[in-house]
DNA sequence: GTTTCACTTGCAGAAGTATGCAACTCTGCA
DNA sequence: TGCAGAGTTGCATACTTCTGCAAGTGAAAC
């Protein structure tokens, strides 16, 4: 059974819709990474990132391997990279527009 | 209070995650349209359609204004366009790669 | 001024989604 | 084989979001 383009698009969106899933993308988009390190990055539970990876595995926007005792997971759609820096340039013009509502916090790990 | 940036980014894509509001931005996308000819368009009562407009309003996706006693809506972010652009082809090559989930009814109005 | 048409808002119930805990599985190693 | 550490899943609860109806607003026509 087919699913309507706008939809499908739709649910698509939904799925990036959650500042976890969001952050763990883009940790993605810099190159693969172990659980572990997207768990320290992060800072959640082990479980609650469990979840919001099985989301995204099920969206079909990541995949799992194992490596040596521990789960790498990789981007399975380079295209997602783009759509992020879409979005970002977007939310930045529109926040300078309205007076700056938004903060450049996106990677804390990596300025901490 | 400044939010953080992958936090702002999944609201925008939250308000993006809804059948309805992507029909909406579709259209608008091709140009300036009154919500007479959206509500055509889409077949949705006319409550419903008003309050995802508010939504998209709220979000600052779209702008309206008043135009001899109908209502015209606009998009107010052009670079939404190339999002949505983005995102159909990302689901479309998804799609193909699982063996073709997704029928392209993106717009039934200009089809029929 | 009031009638009409077009659109919007408020609200309550229904449906979908997130969260945290506890239990389970899997991998590597002694 | 049995243990330890790392991830994952299931489930119950709490929360958010959607839907449709009824009432309300606002601008043009009469």
């Amino acid at each position: 059974m087919p699913v309507p383009l706008y939809q499908a698009k739709a649910e698509f969106f939904r799925t990036l819709g959650h500042p976890v899933r969001i952050r763990v993308l883009e940790l993605l988009a810099a190159g693969d990474k172990p659980v572990r390190e997207l768990r320290a990055a992060i800072d959640i539970e082990a479980a609650s990132l469990s979840q919001q990876l099985a989301v995204l595995r099920l969206a079909g926007l990541v995949t799992k391997r194992h490596d040596k005792g521990d789960v790498i997971y990789s981007l399975s759609l380079p295209a997602v990279e783009q759509l992020l820096a879409a979005a970002r340039e977007i939310i930045q013009t529109d926040a300078k527009g309205r007076g700056g509502l938004v903060d450049d916090l996106a990677r804390p790990a990596a300025t901490p």
